[in-house]
DNA sequence: TAGGCCATCTGGTCCT
DNA sequence: AGGACCAGATGGCCTA
C-alpha cells in the first residue's frame, strides 16, 4: 500500500515508477501537463492553500494542499527538515565533485528496450505524469532552497555594510550596489592611508561619510574616484576662507578666578560649562571642550594665527598669562609642530578610550558616569532612549552602533 | 490604488 | 537522469 515515509513520498525512485500505488491527488492539472512553451503556466496557488512566504525561522514550508483535500498519507510533510537536509548538498553554489567508483569493465551493461528510456518504458500515461509531477516538486524544493541560501548570503552581506540609519534594510539590488561601492571606498581608504604614511595627506578628519556612500549606492550610482572625494571626509584646505570649519585638537580649561569671560589682546573667550568659545580679532573663532575636541569656524585661524587659543586650550607647555599657569613663563609660540604632535597624541588617546568606553557601556551602564569622559559623553548620550546620539563627532560611526546592538559581535567593517 | 519588492513556481539550458 | 542555474510570470505584502 502507500508509504508513510516522507522520503518515499517525495523522492522519485524506482518503486514509485514500477507500481501503480502512487498517490492520486487532485493536484492542479497544469502541473501534470507537459509544457513546450517557455511561458509559465498560470496556477492559482490560493486554491490549494499554498503559502508563498514560509516562515524562515521555523523552516515552515508551504502548505501543499487545501484543507479539504483528503490526503492518502497521514502526514505527508511531517519530516520536511529531513527532506531539506537530503536535498541540501552544500553551502556553496559550486557543486562538489563526488568520487565515482571505477567502472568494472567486466560488468555487463544494462540493456534497455529499443525506443524506451528508463522512465517511459512500461509506464502508463498516468505513471509518467506522476513521475513528472514528482520531479517538478523536487525541482521546486531545490529552487526554493537555493533561493533561501542566496538570501542568507545577502543577509550576511547586509550585516557587514554600515547602513544609515542602522536598522535600514537594503533591498537586494541596493545591497549589491552598496557592497560594490563600499569595497571601492575601503580600497580608496587604504590607498589614502598609504599616502598618509608617505606624508602626502594629514591624518585629522580622515573618515568616510557612510550616509553619502549609502545614498550613492541606493541611487544606483557607481562610485568613482571623483565621487569618492565627495564621501571621503578629507580635511579642509588651509586656503579655505569661506567660513567652513575643521576639527582640531584642543583642550578647554577652566578660567582663572572662577570667571567665565576673559579678554585677551587677540580677542575674547567665553566659558560655558565645559565648553569654551573664543572669538578672535583676526576672524578665527573656535570652540573647545575639556575632553579635547574642538573645531574652528574659520580655518584661517589655524596655524600662525592661533595665538588666542593658546591661552586656554593647552594641557601642556608654558603659559605667560597671569593667573593661569605661573610655573611656566615661556614665551615661545605655543602652537608649534611639537605641541601639535602632543595634542594629536592626546587626541588619539582620548578617542581610543572613547571607543573602549562605548563597548564598556554596552556591558555596564554604571560605568557611564566616568568623570574622565563625562562631559562629552553626556553630549553624546540620549538618556531617554538609552542610545548614543549619532550627530556627535565620535559616535556618528554606526559601526559601533551595530556592535552595540549585537552584543559586541564585531564585524569586519574596520578601516 | 499603483508601484516596488519579494517568494515562489515553472520550463529551458547546461553540465556531470 | 538529475542537479544547478537562469529568467519569465505571478501573486502577496507593504508603502506612498
Amino acid at each position: 500500500m502507500f508509504s508513510t515515509s516522507f522520503e518515499d513520498y517525495c523522492d522519485f525512485n524506482e518503486s514509485i515508477c514500477s507500481n501503480d500505488s502512487g498517490f492520486d491527488r487532485s493536484y492542479n492539472d497544469t502541473l501534470c501537463t507537459p509544457i513546450s512553451t517557455s511561458t509559465p503556466v498560470i496556477h492559482d496557488t490560493s486554491d490549494n492553500g499554498i503559502s508563498l512566504t514560509p516562515a524562515k525561522q521555523t523552516h515552515a514550508r508551504r502548505k501543499l494542499f487545501s484543507d479539504d483535500y483528503e490526503s492518502p498519507f497521514p502526514n505527508p510533510i511531517e519530516d520536511i527538515t529531513a527532506f531539506e537536509d537530503n536535498i541540501k548538498v552544500d553551502n556553496t553554489s559550486t557543486p562538489i565533485k563526488k568520487e565515482r567508483k571505477p567502472k568494472d569493465p567486466n560488468k555487463p551493461k544494462r540493456k534497455y528496450a529499443n525506443g524506451k528510456n528508463r522512465v517511459t518504458r512500461c509506464k502508463s500515461p498516468t505513471q509518467i505524469l506522476r513521475i513528472k509531477r514528482n520531479r517538478r516538486m523536487k525541482a521546486n524544493d531545490r529552487e526554493r532552497n537555493r533561493m533561501h541560501m542566496l538570501n542568507e548570503a545577502l543577509d550576511r552581506l547586509r550585516c557587514v555594510l554600515p547602513t544609515f540609519p542602522e536598522d535600514t534594510k537594503l533591498t537586494k539590488i541596493e545591497t549589491l550596489r552598496f557592497a560594490h561601492n563600499y569595497i571601492f571606498a575601503l580600497s580608496q581608504t587604504l590607498e589614502s592611508l598609504d599616502n598618509i604614511n608617505s606624508g602626502q595627506i594629514p591624518t585629522e578628519g580622515l573618515s568616510l561619510n557612510y550616509e553619502k556612500l549609502q545614498n550613492y549606492s541606493i541611487q544606483g550610482e557607481k562610485i568613482t574616484k571623483d565621487a569618492f572625494r565627495d564621501i571621503f571626509l578629507l580635511p579642509s584646505k588651509p586656503d579655505d576662507h569661506d567660513g567652513s570649519y575643521r576639527n582640531f585638537q584642543g583642550f578647554s580649561r577652566p578660567f582663572p578666578n572662577g570667571s567665565n569671560f576673559l579678554q585677551t589682546p587677540e580677542g575674547v573667550l567665553i566659558n560655558v560649562g565645559n565648553v569654551t568659545v573664543s572669538v578672535n580679532n583676526k576672524g578665527g573663532n573656535c570652540i573647545t571642550s575639556t575632553t579635547g575636541s574642538g573645531f574652528f569656524t574659520n580655518p584661517a585661524s589655524f596655524g600662525d594665527d592661533l595665538n588666542q587659543q593658546n591661552y586656554y586650550q593647552r594641557p601642556y607647555g608654558p603659559c605667560n598669562y597671569e593667573g593661569y599657569d605661573t610655573t611656566n613663563t615661556g614665551t615661545e609660540e605655543y602652537f608649534n609642530q611639537k605641541n601639535y604632535e602632543l595634542f594629536k597624541n592626546a587626541f588619539e588617546n582620548a578617542k581610543d578610550k572613547r571607543y573602549q568606553k562605548t563597548i564598556e557601556f554596552t556591558n555596564d551602564y554604571s560605568k557611564f558616569t566616568s568623570p574622565v569622559y563625562n562631559c562629552n559623553d553626556m553630549h553624546s548620550y540620549n538618556g531617554e532612549s538609552n542610545e548614543y546620539l549619532q550627530n556627535t563627532y565620535y559616535y556618528n560611526d554606526q559601526r559601533y552602533y551595530r556592535n552595540f546592538y549585537r552584543n559586541n559581535n564585531i564585524v569586519n567593517a574596520q578601516i
